[in-house]
DNA sequence: TTGTATGCGTTATCAC
DNA sequence: GTGATAACGCATACAA
């Protein structure tokens, strides 16, 4: 086993004292290059690895931070994730990623853990709105930023999200442009902020278009693939049919077009579709799905070089950070462009 | 911040010693039952979370394994990452996600990484087949345990992979069943012991079947996405045109399928494509791609169960470990089946 | 049943 | 420049 050895069998071997290994692997100043090649060559020959745990705990801290997500194979997440850990590379911070349920119980288990492990800072990309913990987390914890989502009831903790209600009101927008005047509309589970403030998007620029409203063009009851599957089959078979669709998510959209497509409507011709959240599937050519970006990568890079900022403060005297980016309508061929009215 | 608090602190207000707090802690009987509550009443008043880091060094193990992908972000390493995510906790470990290239020095930088932290054990799913530094790190580092894929120079070392020879031949057999006689095919990197696996079942499985054989019909140069577009296009357009295309991942098989919709031919009526790994976007229904499956579900329960007898028994005494899984043919619509021979 | 003392492998503060 | 030595926060052998 490599881990029986320390630093202190380098120092042996080099015929130095233990501390002058730390300093050589450290890069201290004030060591003598010779002894430095000595403890180098010693380090090679007996195959030493320094210990991050024992480090971490003399130094009290660990260059880690925790990433707290709801399902790691869920591609939104899966991405999320590999921006993540390159960005926190850059800043030489490793990253522990740990699943968590969005119920406050498994949230708290989740920091729980993650402090544990005694990480440097946190990320939370799913958590519901009325999460009632984060504000107590945030207050006495290590720091902790939301990511696409955040609580509504810790108005002061930090978070990073793009515009949703301005892009669900862009993607009307769009679509009304494109003449169609009766819309459909799925959301995901409105205890997210997300979907919420999408919801809230919609409706507004609904009423602002003037177009029809009819509670059946809407569901908005749970993100269940079944359901939405049903919901879409049912709309297009009653003669309340709408001319599009507009998916709360691009893997809601992906079900409303197979959907589509069992009715043997034509996508865009008969049926226009629209997304959100351009995951990377959508702009697979076959799918090549409208949507509204997300903006995974700038939300990503954006979170962690807070998160990092605010862990190199003074823990005392950090500010609220809010930074909310601006989304992006992505025309792709799900819509029918030609009836365009500009 | 709550890190300064440590089981001292907690001993010292329930009015008992360090070590009983650790006791209770670790549920140690022989602890008065008055006592314990004492404890845990300080524990909860005082808000004390236990440090993983000074317990990991104090027990000189972590109970984290670690976990090493080529992008997190492909939805066959996410989907993998998240099955392991919840087996390992069964076992009670962590895990810890590390990303790396599939070279040697890529892969040894990841090694080293997760050595640092300390993990108790290793699984490699993105190693390339002729890695020659697993061998080392297997005979002086701590337990690893290769997924899918493996290394052929490093013979004795674990690994669960599914017979990928096997599953070519299947899908040849089967596309061979369905009356095509010349089929195409795409290999991934044939640096990957799974890409040369299957590639040689498909050589196989041709001879076989006496199917047609073409040097135009086969490309295994690399995995670039535009190219395998370009090839599939190509191919549709010369005299050489196959009835079938079999793809060595689904991913490969998404974009053949792009080129193909965007030649105006039909699935499967003109052209029958089929896949390999059945990754999650395959079985939504507007895809329905009909492939082999990695069974990613039983090789990572099997890699991570593995993982933990050996990391559980006598280091020095572990056999080799060796498990194939037979690959499982799903049939979707991407293939005609109304051609069946049988 | 509980307390004392020691060690885990580092870093950091002193002296020399 | 370098070497003792005391933390860091926990587990545990040994005493009591």
């Amino acid at each position: 086993m490599n881990h029986k050895i320390s630093a202190y069998d380098v120092a042996k071997l080099a015929n130095v004292s233990q501390s002058t290994v730390s300093r050589v692997l450290n890069d201290h100043r004030n060591v003598k290059q010779e002894t430095r090649d000595k403890v180098h060559k010693a380090i090679k020959e007996i195959g030493f690895t320094p210990s991050d745990i024992a480090r971490s705990l003399a130094i009290n801290k660990t260059n880690t931070i925790g990433l707290i997500v709801e399902d790691i194979s869920n591609s939104f997440y899966a991405e999320t994730a590999h921006i993540i850990l390159k960005e926190a590379q850059k800043y030489n911070y490793e990253v522990i990623i740990a699943e968590s349920e969005a119920d406050e119980e498994s949230f708290s288990q989740a920091i729980l853990t993650l402090n544990s492990k005694r990480v440097d800072g946190i990320i939370v990309a799913s958590i519901r709105m009325d999460n009632k913990k984060l504000k107590e987390h945030h207050k006495n914890g290590v720091p902790i930023i939301c990511y696409n989502r955040r609580s509504y009831s810790a108005p002061n903790s930090h978070y990073v999200e793009v515009d949703n209600q301005q892009g669900a009101i862009e993607g009307v927008n769009y679509l009304a442009n494109l003449k169609h005047s009766k819309i459909a509309y799925v959301s995901g589970p409105i205890v997210y902020s997300t979907f919420y403030e999408r919801l809230e998007g919609f409706e507004k620029a609904r009423k602002i278009n003037g177009l029809k409203y009819s509670q059946s063009l809407i569901l908005k009851e749970n993100l269940d693939m079944d359901q939405v599957y049903r919901f879409t089959l049912d709309l297009l078979n009653s003669e309340n049919s709408p001319t599009a669709f507009f998916a709360s998510t691009d893997q809601i959209a992906l079900v409303i077009m197979d959907a589509i497509a069992k009715c043997g409507r034509n996508i865009p011709d008969d049926i226009s579709v629209m997304g959100f959240d351009d995951i990377t599937i959508s702009s697979n050519n076959y799918i090549n799905l409208t949507t509204i970006s997300q903006r995974k990568e700038e939300m990503a890079t954006a979170a962690i070089k807070e998160l990092v900022k605010i862990i190199k403060e003074d823990q005392k005297s950090y500010y609220h950070r809010a930074i909310v980016l601006k989304p992006l309508l992505i025309e792709r061929s799900t819509t029918d462009i030609s009836k365009s009215l500009t």
